[in-house]
DNA sequence: TAACGTCCGATTGTCGGACAATAAGAACAT
DNA sequence: ATGTTCTTATTGTCCGACAATCGGACGTTA
């Protein structure tokens, strides 16, 4: 009884869950070896449950797959973060272009509603709740671009972002300027000026990956010393 | 003995590929479900290896994995064949752009070979030796835009195009236009025009859209038929 | 001491067996 | 025709096992 949800999840998809949220929360440093034994234990789940739950981040390039030394967290190279901005920001482009046109007037409120408690909660400095704006923000955005594929794409790159940003990043002046670029992201979209919000998206991600270079390199000087 | 050669494949990579391969060539009807027993005999695996790799084709959306009910083959609708379209057509320009910009002399002269091999093989009408051409192409030009990330999503596109594609496509007529098109797009590559290029690529990939749009009704009205 | 060969412990890759839970279809009753 | 119960095929999950492999510790030799 008490069945009620659609929560009946498999065992398997509860510790993918897990382990993802674990891996982009910054919980493992990049390059440490998983091993299978020990996930089980914490995790209360068979090897075998485990393994499947390991191959599904294996295929969303969460974890590296070494061949008879098991499933570690990769190190991204400044080259392979420089990739993914690029293609996100291309990405990002298209939907925010598409989203402009296509967008309904109740939407707009939402985002609307979205930059204003941004303004607020920019003041405060609370990164978690920043995050939860910038995320619904998303959220609507992908929504309303009409394509499914790009959708799933860019939530696939905001994960490997994310997890690379877990550690050593948020410079605090980006803070502003993030607020900054999305309100200027949200008129071109109430406008509906597609080419506007664009261009804007696109910025708005090389703006991001500058910042990410220069906290990359300061990381890089930590693991000299 | 005779282990020359990195292919010290795991059984899982084994079964995935194969499997791969299976789904791509339209072994399996849309809609089919793979009965995990089945395919452990017929691939001489045990079920924990199977799964695992079968883990590994549902994040590639290769497969559905239905809660109690097991993996099957997922029924593409034509709204999610369009929207992959339009992002293949979105990437492959920006690839073709990029290629335009950065590919040697070298790459070039593959380019050229591999268009001047498809002139010969139109003619005979022979669609596998067709296909090989087109990835030669497709090869050097996603090596060639500079962008790993590119590279490995359209590889993920062309992956369930294909599968897409397996049954009920290759319209006679496309066959030349295709080459015409493939021409256009070495030649501004050759010239070094990136803009062009773009627009040639992202043409390139709307008319082959128009064209499964063609089969695909056809094949619904089998479907009800 | 530096290069080399050998051993050893830890861990993975893989297998087979087991069994409860579930979905789908068949048989049945209303 | 609709609803109920039974049956069966199949999945989801766990366990235990064992050879293969890796990396490091150790000892040998030059």
């Amino acid at each position: 009884m008490m069945d009620l949800r659609v929560s009946r999840k498999t065992v398997q998809q509860g510790t993918f869950e897990k382990l993802k949220d674990a891996i982009l929360a910054g919980v493992f440093q990049p390059g440490e070896r998983l091993v299978e034994a020990n996930l089980c234990e914490q995790l209360g789940v068979s090897r075998a449950s485990l393994r499947e739950a390991l191959r599904s981040l294996q295929s969303e390039r969460l974890i590296d797959f070494i061949p008879n030394r098991g499933p570690q967290i990769p190190v991204l190279s400044w080259k392979e973060a420089e990739d993914i901005y690029d293609l996100r920001a291309l990405l990002e482009g298209e939907a925010a272009a598409r989203c402009a046109s296509a967008i309904g007037d109740h939407d707009i409120s939402s985002l609307s509603a979205t930059v204003h408690t941004l303004r607020r909660v920019v003041k405060t400095n609370n990164s978690a709740d920043k995050l939860k704006c910038a995320t619904a923000f998303y959220d609507v955005l992908l929504h309303n671009c009409g394509n499914e594929m790009i959708k799933q794409t860019l939530n696939g790159l905001h994960a490997r972002i994310n997890f690379l940003r877990a550690r050593s990043m948020s410079l605090p002046g980006r803070t502003k300027a993030s607020y900054e670029e999305m309100n200027a992201l949200y008129l071109a979209i109430k406008d509906r000026d597609p080419k506007a919000a664009r261009k804007i998206a696109q910025q708005h991600v090389q703006n991001a990956r500058e910042a990410a270079r220069e906290a990359f390199k300061e990381g890089q000087k930590d693991n000299e010393a």
